[in-house]
DNA sequence: TTGAATGCAAAACCTTTGCAAGCTC
DNA sequence: GAGCTTGCAAAGGTTTTGCATTCAA
């Protein structure tokens, strides 16, 4: 487990390394942290727990370090029921999609290996490279139909 | 092509009835101008056609009745290069989804047939009535790469 | 007639940005 | 030491909301 904390960090860096970024002590806690939130999560609530471990950070900086941990793949954009843009990270369990019912906002997380095979064919056709993807589908849930 | 026209107010219509919610001027018009506007647009866009026109109509209106566009299926979530959410008309040609390239920004539109086919598997699995999806996927183009 | 929907404008919210200070490299 | 990053706070933009008025049923 902890080697894999350790190879996850070194992604981390060797993107920062491409990209020209310094390691900041800053960019290293948000990777850690968000890597390390359960279930959804926005801007402000990585920014809420940063704090609350006493850690001293501003939201911009967590504004601005978003688009990173997303390339890297720790995160990956996710639905919630509110307001904002919303995350979840993807190093606690296998990546799913999302069905959004519209009558009572009910989230259902399913994950189709077809849909991602589809996609992956999808993507080479295009020689298109992919990091992340968003994928919700609107409806309604069996008891709302 | 009227018949078409026709055809997508009347399912419109039946939405409202459906929901019990009254069948207003504003609400026409911004299902049928929306339903006929080209490429990418955000609720601003949409209120400015509008206004344009010379009808009178707030940004609130447009803003509380995306969702019911939405839940039509005469507009679809999209991409854009700017802020805020992004829709398109889905009457001018057929559904498709995004590749977002993040390194230069730019959209491909694409279309999988298999993507589409495993979506309803899904769905079904779940007894989940979709209506419309939102299906972006991240990552380099070609040249980005 | 009557409650739902709208217009208007203010408020709420999320996100970005400028600049001085601090920190990597 | 030089230049990228950050913290802070203010600005910017988008979306929501309250209330009086208008309108569909």
């Amino acid at each position: 487990m902890k080697t894999q904390a350790k190879e996850r960090v070194q992604i981390f860096q060797d993107l920062l390394g491409r990209k020209h970024l310094k390691c900041t002590y800053e960019r290293q806690h948000l990777y850690e942290t968000a890597g390390a939130l359960k279930g959804h999560f926005t801007a402000d609530d990585l920014y809420a727990v940063l704090k609350k471990k006493g850690f001293r950070i501003a939201r911009g900086t967590v504004f601005r370090t978003i688009p990173l941990l997303l390339e890297s793949g720790i995160i990956q954009k996710s639905v919630g029921d509110g307001k904002g843009d919303f995350y979840e990270s993807r190093t606690r369990k296998e990546h799913h999609d999302h069905m959004v019912c519209i009558g009572c906002k009910k989230v259902i997380e399913f994950y189709s290996p077809q849909i991602e095979k589809a996609q992956e064919e999808a993507c080479q056709n295009y020689k298109f490279k992919p990091t992340f993807h968003d994928h919700r589908i609107f409806g309604y849930c069996t008891k709302c139909q």
